[in-house]
RNA sequence: GGGGGUGUGGCGGAAUGGUAGACGCUGCGGACUUAAAAUCCGUUGAGCCUUAUAAGCUCGUGGGAGUUCAAGUCUCCCCACCCCCA
């Protein structure tokens, strides 16, 4: 045959057609229902990736599906375009982070584009442009405006060989620097945080409202914001006039208190520190000020603590308790103090053990008689309280209440909810992020931009040496302004905002993306808003997705949106894994081209060493990645379309493999081939009416059933591995069809490359086209399942006995209980197996099977 | 430690409580070819029975119990791996 399929020459040809009819614009035909279609966008490192590919043709194809569906249809795409690499590449090979930046997006705009994406290129945004990040910096004052951003102290991760601020991606996991190699060390700076835990509990409520996310998400959102709830309780400092208050999910075990334990941080730490112990405690102070969070608080590590000499009371009972200073306790967190029970709390027990405290214990087991089993390990279960003064008897679940209201009676505590959730700290030392539009004013305090004066740009004659403080916080030309309000020399604010703010509003930029004259006209915001399906990374399942609902939600209340949500569907595609080989002593990750199969195992070439062989997230470090541009050229965007959406589920992991790759091009091949012998000899005319042949009606229900099924796939869940093997079905019935002269045939042929599709887009409009159809298969409508040619005349039924199954006859589709039973009793197969046999009782299940029960 | 998830042929994966393994990959056999590639046809869970074919039988969804006429699917216990939070 001359006329291969190749697919290079149809999609770059599909592709510059539909570009220039602009079958990809959004349509705003009112009269249609909407679709707002959203891929998480990518950072442009310049590369697109398989985990880019995977997660835009999803999308793609729900789009595609929805356009022939008669939606109207939001696809759009954008670049999440500030952040660390750009200044990376700055100081490192000196080019400019917004010329590395736009030339990384113009290269992933053309490899996205060679995808075959459907998408509306027209309202593209880049959040690093000063027409995105002026409003970006509009709404950051809206925040301010409201109240919900403030400055405060915070800790930053400082390297004190290059005098910097380093991101947490930039400190090793041992807690150097990696680019000086200093040990980093935790400064304290003033710092803008957005006020998140005022919507803690709506963000916390309103999980309930997403029946479209996966549960895993949302339970991981719930643990992420941690509500608890419990007592406020205050331990009088003994010769002070302060008390400590600390947060308890237990107050039932209040009088079990035997200590309790400040952050070393603690303003209270010093006040309460005795002569004797000052030295000691100013010294594990300069210790534990050197440790990061995650060190401190590590599991697998012991508790450390010494003690003030400063002693407290515990109200409950009236005892004389130590207090402590350990590293495990957070200033940051909750009140920056704990009670100590070492009787009922597992760490607490541990770090009374390792400390010489007192154990005392309070709750006895319902099955105990004594109560030394406490005294092995803390007991954290309820019971029956003793020791608790007028509780004692009380069942400890009870006691919660009951010894709040006593702590509320007497003034030294009440009822408390608690959130783990942190307010967000979006200050970063950087320069290539959005300029946080406030001046500082020695007289005015800290000053808003007016917005007339924005956007605050980043100035674009700066050096990048990795060195020293921020770049913006040495240009004295930049800094340096008049206050807005008073008019006197103030100076601008050096930070940058944290990137994820940029993101946590671009699906509203959308929707008028173009607009100069305010973010986003409310109108378009609320024709479009909600997103109706959103896919993307599990690894964003907190923070981006947490970010974007809290955003929405403060946008809804100062009136800028109506939705309550942004995301109404989410999916979660799995990672794309590469073959990776290891070596097994070394430990090292090895290229593929050094490997040698050898007897079913694997060596590397040079040392003859043996090597392991599994499937792991492909990256560069572990020479398992395959590039897209590589496949594209190989074998084009609709295999690698096609083998993606097959492989595996969405959700799931994808295992690359490229012999499957390699299948999905034989598939495409084979329904090229198929749909160009039709076109070649085209069926003599067909007759109309009259009833089809027992073939004819064969084909239609396997046509019907493809529609059925692939439609069903699309539906909800989203099961393209399936759907693809239906239209693998299809193509097959086709290709074995008796009766190609039909039209029928013709119906199938029709109904493959309109099925094809949202899947293959290039080949399918080229067979379209092929087969004598001069409109665009994107003004095709998608077919419709004609319940009559799923009707079959004849019936498999399976015959079991005791639900064992020894064959199966076909029988009329149409027959009885009574009739079926009648069939399988008289059939070869049931003769065979019910002979001498005494039938108790017979289970008929029309449509499908009869079992027998013999004695 | 707590919470969630997963476990099915050589592999990826299908299966409203009703014929387990759809669809594809790999492997094997064959056709075409001087030969190869490509393509096409057949076959591919394990085992038993049978000279062989047809047919038939047993076992089989991580392990063990249970509910049911019937369990990959429902219930309980256990094991392994993965993820999140500590």
């Amino acid at each position: 045959m001359e006329n291969r399929y190749n697919p290079t020459e149809i999609e770059s040809k599909w592709q510059k057609t539909w570009g220039e009819t602009g079958a990809n614009l959004t349509c705003e035909d009112q009269t249609k229902p909407k679709f707002y279609a959203l891929s998480m966008f990518p950072y442009p490192s310049g590369n697109l990736h398989m985990g880019h590919v995977r997660n835009y043709v999803i999308t793609d194809v729900i789009a595609r599906l929805k356009r022939m569906q008669g939606f109207r249809v939001l696809h759009p795409m954008g670049w999440d375009a500030f952040g660390l690499p750009a200044e990376n590449a700055a100081i490192d090979r000196g080019i400019p982070p917004a010329k590395w930046t736009y030339e990384n997006i113009a290269q992933m705009r053309e490899q996205l584009k060679r995808l075959g994406l459907s998408i509306d290129w027209d309202r593209e945004v880049a959040t690093c442009g000063p027409e995105y990040y002026k409003w970006t910096q509009w709404l950051f004052l809206q925040f301010y405006q409201a109240g919900l951003a403030y400055q405060k102290e915070a800790a930053v991760n400082w390297d004190p060989i290059d005098q910097t601020v380093l991101a947490n991606e930039q400190v090793d996991s041992e807690g150097y620097s990696w680019r000086s190699g200093a040990k980093v060390e935790r400064k304290l700076l003033r710092q803008w945080f957005l006020k998140i835990t005022d919507y803690a509990e709506q963000l916390l409520q309103d999980l309930d409202k997403l029946d479209g996310w996966p549960e895993r998400v949302k339970l991981m959102q719930a643990n992420w914001i941690g509500k608890s709830t419990g007592a406020y309780l205050e331990f009088p400092i003994i010769g002070k006039n302060e008390s400590i208050g600390v947060f308890t999910t237990r107050p039932d075990t209040a009088f079990g208190v035997t200590y309790v334990v400040l952050a070393p941080e603690h303003p209270l730490t010093l006040q309460v520190t005795t002569p004797e112990q000052r030295e000691i405690v100013e010294r594990f102070i300069a210790e534990v000020a050197s440790e990061s969070e995650l060190e401190r608080t590590a599991e697998d590590k012991p508790k450390r603590g010494v003690k003030t000499g400063g002693m407290a009371i515990n109200p409950f009972n009236g005892e004389e308790i130590p207090i402590l200073i350990a590293d495990y306790v957070l200033y940051e967190y909750g009140t920056g103090a704990v009670m100590g029970v070492p009787a009922h709390d597992v760490r607490d027990f541990k770090f009374a053990k390792e400390n010489d405290l007192a154990i005392k214990v309070v709750i006895l087991p319902d099955d105990a008689d004594n109560s030394d089993i406490c005294l092995i390990d803390a007991y954290t279960d309820t019971g029956t309280m003793i020791n608790s003064g007028s509780f004692n008897g009380m069942n400890s679940a009870k006691g919660k209440n009951a010894v709040i209201r006593m702590a509320e009676n007497e003034g030294f505590g009440k009822a408390r909810t608690q959130y783990r959730l942190r307010d967000w700290l979006i200050s970063r030392q950087r320069y290539w992020g959005c300029p946080i539009p406030v001046i500082h004013c020695p007289s005015c305090g800290s000053v808003p931009v007016p917005d007339a004066d924005l956007p605050v740009k980043l100035p674009d004659n700066v050096d990048f040496t990795g060195r020293g403080a921020s770049p913006l916080a040495q240009l004295e030309d930049w800094i340096n302004v008049l206050c807005p309000s008073c008019g006197e020399p103030a100076k601008r604010e050096t930070d940058t905002m944290d990137t994820f703010i940029d993101s946590s509003w671009y699906f509203l930029r959308y929707t008028d993306a173009k607009n100069s004259e305010q973010c986003f006209a409310k109108n378009k915001v609320n024709d479009w808003m909600e997103v109706d399906q959103y896919v993307g990374g599990i690894e964003h399942a907190i923070l981006h997705l947490l970010y974007s609902r809290f955003f929405t939600k403060v946008l809804r209340d100062r009136g800028l949106v109506s939705v309550d949500e942004p995301f109404k569907k989410l999916l979660t595609q799995g990672m794309v894994q590469g073959l990776t080989y290891k070596n097994q002593k070394t430990g090292k990750y090895v290229t593929a081209d050094q490997v040698v199969a050898k007897d079913g195992e694997y060596l590397e070439r040079e040392t003859g060493e043996k090597l392991n062989c599994f499937y792991e997230k492909m990256s560069k470090s572990k020479y398992n990645g395959v590039d897209p541009e590589l496949v594209l050229g190989k074998y084009g965007a609709d295999t690698a379309r096609m083998f993606i959406l097959f492989k595996a589920p969405p959700e799931k992991d994808l295992e690359w493999d490229d012999a499957d790759v390699e299948g999905q091009f034989r598939f495409l091949n084979r329904v090229w081939l198929l749909i160009n012998d039709y076109a070649e000899t085209p069926p003599t005319p067909l007759k109309k009416g009259g009833s089809l042949s027992k073939e004819e009606k064969d084909l239609r229900r396997a046509i019907h059933t493809a529609i059925k099924e692939v439609s069903e796939d699309l539906e909800g869940d989203y099961q393209f591995n399936t759907a693809v093997s239906e239209l693998m079905k299809l193509s097959n019935a086709l290709k074995d069809s008796k009766c190609k002269n039909s039209a029928v045939y013709q119906e199938g042929i029709e109904t493959l490359i309109t099925l094809l599709a949202p899947f293959a887009p290039h080949l399918a409009e080229e067979l379209w086209r092929i087969i004598g159809n001069t409109k665009s298969l994107n003004q095709v409508v998608w077919p419709s399942v004609d319940q009559e040619a799923l009707i079959v005349d004849e019936i498999t039924l399976v015959i079991q006995v005791m639900g064992k199954t020894r064959g199966n006859i076909q029988v009329p589709a149409n027959a009885t209980k009574e009739e079926l039973e009648k069939f399988a009793k008289e059939s070869e197969i049931g003769a065979r197996n019910l002979t001498g046999k005494e039938i108790k009782k017979v289970i008929v299940v029309p449509g499908k099977l009869v079992n027998f029960v013999v004695g």
